[in-house]
DNA sequence: GAGCAGTTTCAAATAATTCTGAAATTTCAG
DNA sequence: CTGAAATTTCAGAATTATTTGAAACTGCTC
């Protein structure tokens, strides 16, 4: 009997591990995140060691076209760090372990990603409002006034938490982890 | 001339109102919101007043099924508010303009159906997990008490998040910004 | 209870995204 | 330099998600 196809207590880890890869890629799903994605990054996570792509592609069933570009991606967010081992051509990686870093470095991306550049689109929309002249009807004024007021009120919102973020990005990933106790011991 | 071949401010106003729903629209599709769902909001939003079906769909050339269907799931997440007039058949839906409360609103939503599942999830994962026998190899032993450690971490994590956002939800919409408020101050 | 205004439903069409896989490219040891 | 190993690229295929639109339904008014 090879180890193959021994049944031990290693069947039950892997239903188990399976089981999280599964989750954590249909959360990814509805978070925008490709399936695959989501899942590779489980499967780091959740082996805790380095792999190479071919052991993903094995594990997980993925293209190696699909696993090369997503671990780069992954990588470049961060999330994944690329290890290179002596007297191996092969690339490794491996995931972020801790939660927290792990999570703020999400948010890091997608803030880059997303937060930003609807920042500036607001600056634009703002920019778009007329200017009133001497003759512009009373009604227009103030349709004007009341538009431009709630595109202030989401531009500040926005831009405190954007503010915010950079700023439990900042301390190596361990901000989110003391807001998120100072909170719970505060409100 | 009638009024809707008037070239007024109005033509920079509905410039400007285009620019955000497009960009809300745009912000959705990044963050698995179907962008008509978030082009909707955004309309309502952004007008700040009851809008009946027709209009929408008029405004935002979006089919009556898509608009009835999204309207109502808005209106299900307790984004969008359903008004009825006197004397008339049609129903209005108003947005949410507190854009605190709008984010609590929002937080809430993705928490029941996103983060609720995934920690029901990572309950099943856990008990997956096999328990040592006196035969269980040592290696064994240590690798499922490291993936047990793996999954308690992140499971504590997101639990601490979802206490954290209970906290926030509840006051009236309100707490997301004593929190955001909080932490700038103190981070 | 007939007719109508308004809404909902859902199968099918469309659109958008994701994935594959083979060819091109890079890398590196010898 | 040569060639095997590893990685990357990207056009097209496959899959998923979204949207449409017409029919069914609801419930109001006369």
């Amino acid at each position: 009997m090879t180890s193959s196809t021994t049944s031990t207590s290693q069947d039950g880890l892997i239903a188990s591990k399976d089981a999280f890869i599964n989750h954590w890629g249909e959360m990814g799903t509805s978070w925008g995140i490709p399936r695959s994605m989501a899942e590779i990054h489980a499967l780091l996570f959740i082996e805790g060691r380095g792999m190479c792509s071919d052991e993903v592609m094995d594990r997980l069933q993925i293209s190696r076209g699909n696993v090369s570009t997503t671990l780069r991606q992954l990588a470049e967010w961060g999330i994944v760090t690329r290890v290179r081992q002596r007297g191996d051509r092969k690339d490794y990686y491996e995931a972020e372990q801790d939660v927290w870093t792990l999570l703020s470095l999400i948010v890091r991306a997608r803030k880059r990603r997303e937060l930003e550049p609807l920042l500036a689109a607001l600056a634009d929309a703002k920019r778009l409002v007329p200017q009133p002249e001497a003759d512009t009807p009373k009604a227009e004024k103030q349709a004007a006034k009341a538009h431009l007021k709630r595109l202030e009120t989401m531009d500040d919102a926005l831009k405190r938490l954007d503010r915010l973020s950079d700023r439990f990005i900042g301390r190596e990933g361990k901000g989110l982890d003391v807001a998120v106790r100072l909170l719970a011991s505060v409100l």
